[in-house]
DNA sequence: CGGAATTTTGACGATGCTCAACAACGGTGG
DNA sequence: CCACCGTTGTTGAGCATCGTCAAAATTCCG
């Protein structure tokens, strides 16, 4: 097995990325125009208004894909975890600027090259097809909280994502969770600002539906069935 | 050549659908799976919670895709026109609602039979990447607009993108557009109240910048760059 | 022509944003 | 070890925008 092959064989998404839909046989021409590329917190990966000329996958880290205005408001249109593909499919110009939140390894392709062997692998084309119109799904159940759910509701619902996506049952029956973002980017995600943010943690906090220690990013949700209701209904 | 090829050769979006992507040789097994169907206006076609067991293609007419929380807000997070295809892809369940708005023509394809035509296909697979990554770019712009853009903004560009779209010069130099849903529907689409929708239109008419008669749904844009301002910064 | 539906307009109020001050935390250097 | 400072988060007061409720105007369609 020579070196290109024994890299991808010690990948850590090489389960959960595109990748897994290869065998290690028809790795061969990808992992030869992979480039691991490393990239620090609040780094800008690409950016609105540049040519697309490269894909990659998240190896590990965490980045930010936000949309923004001439004037500058900001809105967090998705976040990208290991075994992500990263990329604005088939668009010649970025319309949406990506950032590393957190120090983040990726795997580059160029694009070209990528969309050849998109060509030559149908699985991995289907497995493309499926993760982009679970993003749309997803996408678009979000323009439904951004348009319609008032702000209660929208931080609720974020502290039940998360604690249902990446939560951990303590011995008092409580959910933890680490909050992965600043009050900041959980604004720029929620659409609100930080300051409605805030105020909306502490009136959870409050109602004794979650608890936690000011500023902190742990977090422990008390009363799951309260919370659902929060988010349901403000 | 039979009856079902004959039918397909005259189809309205035989070269606009996904269809395109298929030789008429190639277009035999989907054919013979299509089913058409005519949808009266205001009629669900399917609901969310229901199993996905179909897909389509819109023929003629025009469909909005809708989100919606437990207690009805409601809000139109795409809208479907001929060409396009219709369906939550891979979804095993339906988050969305889909509506018609006008009576709608439909070429419905049971979601086994279509899944097992996209293996075989690579060309039309291809295409629905591509129509699902646009998608999926237009509903993150979109975000953007329902999250950090004001009432004048969100009707302002609206009113851009149809000028844009399907607009038509007139003889003084304006832009001539139909606005080719209601009032109501306006207001879902852009996370807005019917009321709000209706000051936004007649402070754009009282500044200049487009002209119609109260109610009507013919409206003339006078001045496009103006517009083009409001769109961007209220 | 008449009644229902849609749209417009007005008055009022709540939600969330702005601005501002304060608190908590983490690192840095004396 | 602790004073200092920058960053991040919390809290409060006031206000603007947009939603709600209600009524009038207009259109649609039988």
């Amino acid at each position: 097995m020579d070196l290109v092959q024994q890299r991808c064989h010690d990948c850590l998404v090489r389960d959960t990325s595109l990748c897994s839909s290869l065998s290690d046989g028809e790795l061969v021409a990808l992992s030869q125009m992979g480039r691991r590329r490393t990239v620090p917190a609040g780094q800008v990966v690409t950016c609105a208004g540049d040519p697309v000329t490269s894909y990659a996958n998240v190896v590990s880290g965490a980045l930010k894909v936000a949309a923004s205005t001439a004037d500058g408001r900001e809105q967090i249109v998705g976040l990208l975890f290991p075994g992500d593909f990263m990329g604005q499919l088939f668009a010649d110009e970025a319309s949406l600027t990506i950032t590393a939140l957190t120090p983040t390894d990726l795997c580059s392709f160029p694009r070209v090259g990528f969309e050849r062997q998109l060509d030559c692998h149908a699985r991995m084309e289907r497995m493309l097809l499926e993760r982009t119109a679970a993003s749309l799904n997803e996408a678009r159940e979000r323009m439904l909280a951004l348009a319609r759910k008032n702000a209660g509701e929208r931080v609720a619902g974020f502290i039940m994502q998360l604690a249902r996506h990446a939560g951990t049952r303590n011995a008092e029956g409580g959910v933890e969770v680490t909050i992965p973002i600043s009050r900041g980017e959980m604004a720029a995600f929620l659409g609100l600002t930080i300051e409605t943010v805030s105020r909306q943690l502490t009136r959870l906090k409050a109602a004794g539906l979650v608890d936690f220690v000011k500023a902190e990013r742990r977090l422990v949700v008390v009363d799951m069935r309260g919370l659902e209701g929060v988010a349901e209904t403000g």
